[in-house]
DNA sequence: TTCATTCCTTATCAAAGTTAAAGTCGATTA
DNA sequence: TAATCGACTTTAACTTTGATAAGGAATGAA
């Protein structure tokens, strides 16, 4: 409308326009991909600096603490801030510690580890199941949060799947095969860690009464003498946890072959 | 010292006061008796009746709202009971837990069942370790509730690994052996179920945003193609947990041989 | 300036486990 | 018969927890 008393634009300057309106579309798509990527990276599971240094709180709190007395608040007090200020970054509580469950993972998966010419799948995949063992045994409790964690964001454990169908299935093993194997050693992983770390916390076995669980361990052995023969078998040996799981380990390899 | 104006006792009068003070005495032993047999059942972990009916009733509970849910208050509500009434019976929400796992074992290990004659350990095993997965199948979240709970009171999982000894060293193996055995194929079965039943909970499938997950299904197959293959594969073949248990059992079973 | 985005705070809930103290009620004892 | 004890429950309350609503401060772009 009020074009009317105004000069046609020439082309130079209608050129000029356009470069533009152009330019801040480019702008515009620019921030908008910025923000996808944002909203991309939390559905991946990428964690940003402040996010990666509550897990890592979190974490240390869980160290001192054990996982059932794990509280936002004390997370929060940690961080020199306020507990809601954490579900800015993460959802709910459930949500951090489905992160820490990734954390816990990558801190011993950072680096990809495929199967070496010359090595057996049998010989890699103890080593790729021990480490995942020790990943859970970094931290207290790990075996539970691991295990409890939702898959997703779990992709590290995802990952560790992925390497080991990769390292089995070009071994000559077929798809079948490999699931079996891997579920199997997988769950025997997780259950193995789990009783590993079920024992008494350190602050249950400070308050233990000593000489009743002594006379305790005694009607034990007298009722339960086969048990109590295996416990003392184990003690005289010396085996180490270590040990007894790479013996296990090595059954479930093993008896792939004869099936 | 109001001895002295009466007329000393006749033997006769003695002999009934005796009679008399050692029926008492009796009385009272037999008392503390009783209320040590009360202590003791505690200590064995034997529960009475209104014990038994919450524990019932703790379990239907399990079953409807999860473990996670599982609150002493409903509980309380369930039985037309004050919260604080079930602290009479049980010391607190994790000694009743504790006594949750020792009943849902309980349901499926009332009766013995050792080894037949010409049953190979192989068999009975398999056989026994399928009972452990069925008896934490049978309640939601059984396989938490059964591996976090303390191994006092859950005797029946210590009778579990007494008759699994016996079972395993009447027929030739040697302790260690054996104990390695039950080791791996127990902490196999906890971590199975435990992972099987981990799955998204009926509440958590009715707030899934299918879209997304679609998408999140495609891009997972898109970078993890041999895991995704797997899981492929296992739905072709219609694969069940129940064999896929068993295939593993074997697997650990059969494995010990080559060793 | 104006506006949106990011990140944090204050205030507040409801629900949970747990304890203390008192009350009920039947059986035992004096 | 009255007092007492034991078993069991209640009322009331405390503390801690995960979580939400509403709003403020800072930053940077329009």
């Amino acid at each position: 409308m009020d074009d009317q008393h105004k000069e046609p634009l020439t082309v130079k300057q209608l050129e000029q326009q356009r470069e533009l309106i152009n330019q801040r579309l480019d702008d515009q798509r620019a921030r908008i991909n910025a923000r996808l990527d944002k909203k991309k990276a939390k559905l991946t599971g990428q964690l940003n600096r402040k996010q990666e240094e509550i897990v890592a709180v979190a974490l240390e709190l869980l160290d001192a603490v054990g996982l059932s007395n794990l509280s936002l608040r004390a997370i929060a007090k940690q961080l020199a801030v306020r507990p809601p200020a954490l579900y800015w970054h993460f959802q709910n509580k459930e949500a951090l510690v489905d992160f820490m469950a990734e954390a816990i993972l990558q801190g011993e998966f950072k680096d990809a580890r495929p199967r070496q010419k010359g090595e057996t799948w049998q010989d890699w995949l103890v080593a790729h199941a021990s480490r995942l063992r020790k990943a859970m045994l970094a931290h207290r409790d790990g075996g539970r949060v691991v295990a409890g964690a939702h898959i997703y964001p779990a992709m590290t454990l995802v990952e560790w799947f992925e390497d080991a169908f990769v390292a089995l299935t070009s071994a000559g093993l077929d798809l079948q095969t490999a699931r079996h194997i891997l579920m199997t050693a997988s769950r025997y992983t997780f259950g193995y860690v789990i009783e590993e770390q079920a024992g008494p916390t350190p602050e249950e076995q400070a308050h233990t009464d000593l000489p009743a669980s002594i006379m305790r361990l005694e009607a034990f052995a007298a009722r339960y003498p086969n048990f109590a023969a295996a416990i003392h078998e184990a003690e005289r040996t010396g085996a180490s946890a270590e040990e007894d799981f790479v013996v296990g380990l090595e059954y479930i390899i093993n008896g792939t072959a004869k099936a």
